[in-house]
DNA sequence: TTGTACGCGTTATCAA
DNA sequence: TTGATAACGCGTACAA
């Protein structure tokens, strides 16, 4: 093994004091030039590779931003993740991504676990309203924490919104206006309240009654699910139009129909959200309600930058909220068109 | 602002030193039971939480483990990355990612940073083989370094391989014994090397001639790239089966088809990589080669922990590499049933 | 232009 | 059972 090299070693190999070698690596003018240069050169023959651990300690700033997703293969969240990782990039910070599992506690977990590691600030893809205490504490020590919610409503906390609410409204809606009275909602369970909540406002705006009947909640979106979901649903009810809290759901549903021999969208309209490739590419093209990722990301960066640049009075600020509304992009499984 | 509480607080706030707070905290069994027990009580209300960095400084340890992943958007890659999170979570240690977009510089650039943060190890699904050098210098200064590869052969790293090239040497052969003569094949890049000399030798054993005209070569696994390589490659060249480097491609020129009224199987056979869900739950269940991801996962942990455990004698020990054999998933497809 | 001294928060060694 | 002191590698104020 060869020894990791620290800035000592180079110090002693120049017969200069650490302080310089400090200096000189980080191009300070107040260095000569022949020793700037001779530093670097010996940095580079000593591969040397400075530590950042013991830099953050001093500089008490870890240039680490920490992100917290409960489901990585939530197509959205990873897309949200990767996103913000090469937004960071560019900003000379890394990202330490921890995953929840939709688990409170493990949410719980992942925030002490960042915070312990001193990162700078934390990303939260929050996965229902428990954890605001911790999240407040994290706050109070410094900690900018913005909340990326496609979920509930956080006053308490700086957060970018992806008004999901409005999504499920609008698409339900839609499916109103096209004459169902009978929709069906595969519901995906924890944070994804506010897309039902937004389901049964469209319902009662236009006059149709909610029938819990017609609900199925699931716990992970994917084909599998929805499959289920359909095969639970629509054998009964009288249904003739189904929202899902996913494109994956969605599609799982469309296969169950497909596989009946049943005409989509004459004999069952179909509606999603997240609008994936998947939905785009589909046997029928999916109707879905659009994440906006671009939008989302940059919103929450420019906010968590003002943050960590106001990091001292951090306490006094009041919660930020930002707010981005959805689009419903039809295609061919709703029968608009 | 509340301040950070550090066991310098607690230590006051009891009229402890320092180090009998430290040893408190962890429970030694040298301190007094009674003031073990205050020291944890103050620790709590103070909301002390431990400073990892501090602790990594002098431990030289982190308990971090590196993840560089070429895109995060692929399905496998990020599973894989999901599935050692929570399994690197259960030993204690967390993971960092850093993507390269199948960038050798970007690779290179996120094997520095990890080196610098001071990881305990690092997994990388390599993108080519440029970067093997850096890769040496990394294992050099003792950091355990894992190459999960998909590609090519890295005689000089510890890896655990799937065996990609048997994997598509498998589905040519497999579309070839189904009397197909005109096979083509949805090239993935950089990365899919292995894949593609599968092919060529599936071919060659089977006594059919290599057509570069049958090839068409994408940088991403995207449902609209196996959609415009089915554009490319299909009217003409007299192709009756298509073998694909991933299942998102496979399905885009599945899609392809479909919207020209061909018949799949019957007209055009399709092969993808990775059995998705997406790949089971498409129009037409799609036949896949399997990705392992438990058993790679599982190998790629054991050998880290292994070199962890000797991480002295690192220099001193011969790379090792654990193969994974992939299977055919065979499904409506390709024609077989 | 370069060097000395100290501090970051924690652990470890050794003494009391 | 507890405390004083040094050490981890680097950055910064101040002195030379």
């Amino acid at each position: 093994m060869t020894r990791r090299a620290r800035q000592e070693d180079i110090a002693r190999e120049l017969g200069l004091s650490i302080n310089t070698v400090s200096l000189a690596l980080k191009n300070s003018k107040r260095i000569n030039e022949e020793t700037r240069q001779k530093v670097h050169q010996v940095a580079k023959a000593l591969n040397y590779i400075p530590n950042t651990i013991a830099r953050s300690l001093v500089e008490k700033k870890t240039n680490i931003i920490g992100f917290i997703v409960p489901n990585i293969m939530n197509p959205v969240q990873i897309e949200t993740a990767q996103t913000i990782e090469r937004k960071l990039i560019k900003k000379g910070y890394n990202m330490m991504l921890m995953t929840t599992d939709s688990d409170k506690n493990y949410e719980s977990y992942a925030l002490d676990i960042l915070v312990s590691r001193q990162v700078d600030g934390i990303f939260l893809f929050p996965t229902n309203k428990q954890n605001q205490d911790k999240i407040k504490t994290v706050r109070d020590v410094n900690i900018p924490i913005v909340l990326l919610s496609g979920g509930s409503y956080e006053p308490a906390s700086d957060s970018v919104y992806m008004n999901q609410f409005k999504g499920a409204y609008i698409a339900a809606s839609h499916l109103a206006q096209l004459g169902h009275r009978r929709i069906g909602f595969i519901h995906g369970g924890s944070g994804n309240m506010e897309k039902f909540m937004g389901y049964q406002q469209a319902l009662k705006d236009h006059g149709l009654e909610f029938d819990p009947k017609l609900v199925v909640t699931v716990d992970s979106y994917s084909y599998e699910q929805g499959y289920l979901s359909a095969d639970a649903l629509l054998p009964a009810h009288n249904v003739t139009a189904l929202l899902a809290s996913s494109d994956y759901l969605a599609l799982g549903a469309l296969r169950w129909c497909r596989e009946r021999g049943m005409r989509v969208p004459e004999d069952m309209a179909i509606v999603g959200f997240d609008n994936l490739e998947a939905a785009r590419y589909a046997e029928i093209p999916l109707t879905s309600v659009a994440f906006k990722v671009e939008q989302l990301t940059t919103s929450a960066m420019d906010l968590m930058f003002e943050l960590l640049a106001e990091q001292d009075k951090l306490s006094s600020r009041k919660p930020e909220r930002i707010v981005i509304e959805p689009s419903l992009e039809i295609r061919n499984t709703c029968g608009a068109r």
